[in-house]
DNA sequence: CAATTAATTGTCAAAAATGACAATTTTATT
DNA sequence: AATAAAATTGTCATTTTTGACAATTAATTG
């Protein structure tokens, strides 16, 4: 992974990972619905990858939140 | 490009198109203050690729814009 | 309208993400 | 503690994005 702005996926996992926990789903839920694999999930709550557009929106798709919440956090 | 989303892609380009024009930018500034491709922008204006998470962000720095922005339009 | 500059797209190698399944680790149950 | 089930991570081939620069098209100026 190009290394631009791990600070960022990281943050943005931690964010993912809370959303998550809050509709009381799990990854593997997301991905069901989402239509992605269950790994694709884990590599971004653990800010692994940067991951596309595609698996952003299958996400918010499989969270059942619109994509901005996703966005919903700040740094530093 | 996978054609998970393309609709999701022409929706998210022609808001950043919006949005670029709104800040009074060229796809140049937003490219050169993200510290990204020309390039990158326009192929996410035109909804060409899935961009990733670090295209994104750089694209929001470079709009100085929160990149919740980004995502604030709907489809359909 | 020619010439110059700015804006947008093409190409392709290199790098990175995705998908599919296996493997491992963790958790729950007895 | 052992077994079974669930959750998480590893691997690697395939597909896709990115970066760098060239090439083209559009806009502006003289």
């Amino acid at each position: 992974m190009k290394v631009r702005n791990q600070k960022y996926l990281t943050a943005f996992g931690e964010n993912l990972k809370q959303l998550i926990d809050q509709k009381k789903k799990t990854p593997e839920d997301v991905a069901a619905l989402g239509n992605i694999e269950t790994k694709q999930v884990y590599r971004v709550i653990n800010g692994e990858h940067s991951a596309t557009l595609s698996i952003i929106i299958a996400i918010a798709t499989g969270l059942e939140v619109h994509p901005k919440k996703l966005f919903d956090f700040d740094i530093d």
